[in-house]
DNA sequence: TGCATTGAGTGCAAGGTTGCACCTAGTGTA
DNA sequence: TACACTAGGTGCAACCTTGCACTCAATGCA
């Protein structure tokens, strides 16, 4: 009854895969970057050079995949957070309520920390790893949709999607500033100014999305 | 400066076939006995069926393995116990002495019924599986005679062999007498009547070995 | 006796991993 | 500028594992 129909095949290289992706984390959190090359990488995983090409066609993808991994502790807590929420009407603006409390409460500068600590640094050398960042966020994104529709499944989907994306977009912008001005430090200060940002941008959303108070 | 030279295949190899051995032994500890088919077994180490067959001709050799592996702890201690005692001139008496002492002091016992364990108790059903039992302590014949000529570079190498072929010959022959008599126990009667045995056994070798006594 | 079933063992093709040779771009240096 | 050197990435053949279909011998049963 073990998984024979599944194929072990299957499992077996997910396997070797995250194997890769945890030695690349931690040769990470030891460097402080991803300051080490495909052999030193290989030999800690204890794999081939070649395995670590056929599992990801770069090292971007690669670094992009731990990214990923290392966000979404706090992506699920943030998910988490919506999900604790009680269920509102399905309309915009309990939609946007439920998303901005979440972003109030989650602790979205230590997930951009980690970002930043994983692509080396507020001032990485070379902007090659800049859509590494955007692409991380699209896959939080795409995870926020679905969370919310799945709460709404009476929601409009379109306007879902336009809030999600107006949201994470701005989070995205944000983010960019807040590593600007503080470096991706997470003192008091730096959230501080964080919570700056963040009002700024539900303020701006808000005006855009939702009707105007009366 | 991990093993790269040393190919890597050979280490995975190793490994996936301990993985097998671990897994057989576990099984027969649960059974009390190989009472299980290929496909338990390929289950249990999470391996396909056919590899067990790539790594092992036959569950025989595969059952012979887990014997020797099983074994291979009380040889230590057997050949450890013998290195402890000091060298001696290399002749026969001294060759002789040394052995004889290691195998009173040795629990034989244990690891006889240990084989008896493993393939099957002391009135195994089929046959087929005695010759396990003789290879098993082919195996030790070998590693004995090794440590002995190791401790004795001098020494008569053909003297060396008859010497301990004709002991652990005499093992094997006492060991099944021992088996018939008491099945396999551990208890005070079984080791009292192990004893006897071995004493007569060496009391033969010794009269065929060594010169009379003056 | 005839027949179905079970389990050991094999042949084979498909797919994953590995080592090696190789290509290429970027970088340091004379 | 020319040259060497490093490091990412690819092509390829060899090897290992796996699933599947198959054979064969033993056992159980009508």
């Amino acid at each position: 009854m073990t998984r024979s129909t599944l194929d072990r095949r299957a499992a077996q290289k997910a396997e070797r895969r995250s194997t890769i992706v945890d030695a690349a984390r931690d040769l990470i959190e030891e460097r402080g970057g991803p300051t080490f090359g495909v052999d030193e990488l290989a030999a800690r995983a204890d794999v081939s050079r070649r395995t670590v090409f056929n599992h990801f066609p770069s090292l971007d993808d690669l670094f992009l995949t731990v990214c990923e991994d290392a966000l979404a502790v706090v992506v699920d807590d943030f998910l988490a957070r919506i999900a604790r929420t009680p269920l509102g009407d399905g309309g915009r603006s309990a939609m946007f309520d439920e998303i901005a409390a979440a972003m109030h409460d989650a602790d979205l500068p230590a997930a951009i920390a980690t970002i930043l600590r994983i692509l080396g640094g507020p001032s990485p050398a070379d902007e090659r790893k800049a859509p590494l960042t955007d692409a991380a966020f699209s896959r939080v994104t795409e995870r926020l949709l679905a969370e919310v529709l799945r709460r709404h499944p009476a929601a409009d989907v379109l306007e879902a999607e336009l809030l999600v994306e107006s949201l994470m977009g701005g989070i995205v912008v944000i983010s960019r500033h807040w590593v600007e001005r503080t470096g991706g430090r997470l003192d008091a200060a730096a959230r501080a100014t964080w919570q700056d940002l963040l009002a700024r941008l539900i303020a701006n959303v808000r005006n855009g999305y939702l009707p105007a108070a009366p």
